[in-house]
DNA sequence: CCTAAGATTGAGACCGGACTCACATCGATT
DNA sequence: AATCGATGTGAGTCCGGTCTCAATCTTAGG
């Protein structure tokens, strides 16, 4: 009928205004659903709008409300079925409540978490949910508080900084597995993780990541109890790439006093770890027992099935976006964030070390 | 120094303008570096800009470029590695070249996806990448295109749409390991799938994935070339949830003329079945055969590690953003998605089938 | 010393909605 | 019939940038 070829502009108010004969306001309020309209021109206005596929610009309207609906998320690394269902949980209840996400990557690199806060506040995001890389160096974070914008931090708490956090209680569950390990006769366990820092661990270090600092602490309380020394020499960092994990794995077994236990700090070091024992030709949990966070399904299937540490990730995810949604909307009650706990699954991958000549 | 209370409002251009003793439109034209200005007012206004921590509001700016510098991905469920590691790919690959990402989960419901793009375009994303429900239902993105808006679709094709596409040749590698297991004597081999259908499979059906049709067909062809009819009862779709696959594994091994290999059309799907068939007391690949879609880096563990169908699946979220940024800036050059294939990579999970008496 | 090309600069329009304000309209109140 | 609060309605401003345009300043060539 009419023009049909691709026109480039869009449909404004304004042109629906004018087909429905009508002024610039009343169509929008027609069209916003605000204000007073009489029915006669709501109906001329809808109707035109519908006549000539009118779509609101988002843009355009965030730029006098000053609400863009959208929530920044920033994680380490999605590819990490670990974030992958939290960001599900997250975008889910987003989606609920009207909201939309704008994802970011940041490789756990601190610069590129800068960088992404930045790009997301430019953007005039209406709140956001960080997965922080480092709990120490969070000026960045501090100042997004400060300035009054929403924000609810996932997995790892900022030093000092009173926010929103959804977490699972690391030390608790670091303490309880250890005690089972320990219970099982275990001496030597070993905990490798990802956390990067420029020099190996020794005792009393600070970790940059609550995470990580939580579950050594649970460990050594855990030791401690026991009437043991925490073994500093079996704790890795640095744990990088598939080849680094498995090199780190044989060092761990291959030493005069080798580990008899390991716990993996995430699945995909996990992963890792285990096949680096296959290669090795060990047998768990004969030769050495494995524990691991992160419950992903494909722990079931190995054999043995694993023993893990699950985490209620999905529901942290949505916990943290409805906390967030929740400031966003301004509701005065705090309705502090509820507790998550870690849970120690048993399966299959732990039993009792195998007995050397040294316990004689 | 200053009012160091949390003041609301942010700073704009004006108020660095302001600050500067300039007008506004050379404060905008320091900040934006672009037209002409003196060495002395770009520096009166940088250091302005500085002192007030001037940031640019992202949304005015997207208002009058018309470039929202963002662009829209909507995959049926981030959740899946397989999604995870695409958007990886294309997260990185947009923010190489300064884009932004909004993701959208549809759970495979084209209806949440109409919506999803709806959304998107309203916020004036640049363009879409969309990896759609169905290859049959595809009107809304024809509108897309259709209006002139970048728009490249991954993983699957949607029928009549000319639309720039990175997906693997399904057809080619479903012959080939279709092949593959019919050389290792296969006669009875099932492939389960999520794909959703009002009714059971039956021959000559319409599949509503492009994905799952060509592998249809490339299995067909398999067995044709072989000279055999390809077993149509052992099709499954709807393979919803863990306990429906479960369900479905256990009537295609337990039934008279039982399958003796099993394709899972994705990770999610194999690692139920590969669990019923655990669960069943069988082995692979002794007792069943079985290959997947999807190299999870987890099928390299289990006993024996699973023989799978590997796709180049950051690449390929790596390509879609490549095109989809190349079609927003507009070059003229189509320059061809690259073709990809996928991978049999065979680990120990296929076998000859159990000799049964059926062969005297 | 004068003039024109080129560099700077400020005023103001504009993007597409939301919203304020002043001015009708209109049935209801007394 | 005069008055009043409750709608309806249109003109115009604003949000925070980008960009056009005309005016002003420099500065080099003649």
């Amino acid at each position: 009928m009419n023009s049909d070829a691709s026109r480039r502009r869009d449909v404004t108010v304004a042109d629906v205004a004018r087909a429905a004969q009508v002024s610039k306001a009343q169509a929008a309020r027609a069209l916003g659903n605000y204000g007073a309209v009489s029915d006669d021109v709501r109906e001329r206005v809808l109707a035109a709008a519908e006549e000539l596929e009118y779509r609101p610009n988002e843009l355009a309207r965030s730029m006098n409300t000053g609400k863009s609906h959208t929530i920044g998320v920033v994680v380490g690394d999605i590819e990490n079925p670990h974030f992958g269902l939290a960001t599900r949980g997250i975008t889910d209840t987003a989606k609920r409540s009207g909201f939309n996400v704008i994802l970011i990557n940041t490789d756990e690199d601190t610069e590129a978490e800068i960088d992404a806060v930045r790009v997301l506040l430019d953007k005039r995001v209406d709140g956001l949910i960080v997965a922080p890389a480092s709990s120490v160096e969070t000026q960045h974070l501090r100042r997004v508080h400060e300035s009054g914008r929403p924000l609810v931090l996932l997995d790892r708490k900022a030093s000092g900084l009173d926010v929103d956090t959804v977490a699972v209680d690391m030390e608790g569950i670091s303490h309880d597995s250890t005690s089972y390990l320990i219970g099982a006769g275990h001496r030597r366990i070993a905990f490798v993780s990802t956390l990067k820092t420029g020099e190996p661990y020794r005792d009393g270090m600070v970790l940059d990541s609550s995470q990580i600092s939580d579950r050594r602490d649970g460990m050594k309380r855990a030791f401690d109890e026991a009437g043991l020394d925490l073994p500093d020499d079996l704790i890795r960092l640095n744990a990088g790439d598939n080849e680094s994990i498995r090199k780190i794995t044989r060092e761990l077994l291959q030493r005069p006093d080798p580990a008899t236990a390991i716990i993996a700090s995430d699945g995909l070091i996990g992963l890792s770890v285990v096949e680096a024992i296959q290669e090795l030709g060990l047998r768990i949990p004969d030769d050495v027992s494995f524990l691991m966070y992160d419950d992903f399904a494909w722990t079931r299937l190995t054999t043995p099935p694993l023993t893990v540490i699950a985490q209620p990730v999905y529901d942290m995810g949505v916990a943290a976006a409805a906390a967030l949604i929740r400031q966003i909307e301004g509701r005065k009650v705090p309705a502090a964030v509820p507790e998550f706990t870690a849970e120690l699954i048993r399966r299959g991958s732990v039993a009792a070390p195998r007995v050397t000549g040294a316990g004689n």
